[in-house]
DNA sequence: TTATTTAATCGTATATTTGCGATATACAAT
DNA sequence: ATTGTATATCGCAAATATACGATTAAATAA
């Protein structure tokens, strides 16, 4: 055997995958877009924008915050997130990686 | 109302979506990191590496090819697997696109 | 021809995701 | 204190994803 046998997915191949699936969902990417778009931070203005329903995107928010993608604070009722820039150059850069990693083994086989 | 409520997603959102979905398992990323390291297309020697079940592995090299991330010809009995790498820099570029259209409204307002 | 090898597909079980309405919570306004 | 507003959470249903063993199909080797 060449090459080992994975035990387990390392750790880059989990970050590159959580974080894909982080934004695997059309929804989340139209709410990241919508609030960087915005002129300052927003809360439920993209329940307006957005074809569903307010919990539903709740729930889409509550996914972008496990990722660490957007920060959330609570302003009065209001809640107002923001992207969190740290993460996600982070994984601009673990996806940059693995763009290139994969390009520069590009052996045109078939 | 100053932004439009979206009846659906934009072509956009659901690319990147969808590809990300594609990526957003560590088996898939596994995959392609694979393919991409031989020398050469391989082709179930991806089931000796990975900590799956040759048909577990098989679905996601049909996921993959569903994503057109990877190409596939069948040599003999063997299956021989590479990436697509037209799909491989639409996708990079829609990435990046994202990326870059995101930080550029870099408002840091909280 | 018969056996072997390789890989796709089928059937099935289980887990996760997605979506929504209803409810709860917490603050603001009256 | 009561009402209204914003948003998170609960409970549930439906759809999708993941994984595996068994089976099938197709090519090669014996």
């Amino acid at each position: 055997m060449a090459y080992p046998k994975k035990v387990e997915f390392t750790k880059k191949e989990n970050d590159l995958a959580s974080f894909a699936k982080a934004i695997s969902h059309p929804a989340r990417v139209a709410i990241l877009k919508e609030i960087a778009k915005r002129n300052g931070c927003i809360c439920g203005e993209i329940v307006e924008v957005l074809p569903l329903a307010q919990s539903t995107v709740s729930q889409h928010l509550k996914e972008l915050l496990k990722a660490e993608l957007i920060k959330g604070e609570i302003d009065g009722t209001k809640s107002c997130y923001c992207i969190n820039w740290k993460t996600f150059e982070k994984f601009e850069k673990i996806f940059t990686e693995f763009f290139n990693k994969t390009k520069s083994q590009n052996q045109n086989c078939c």
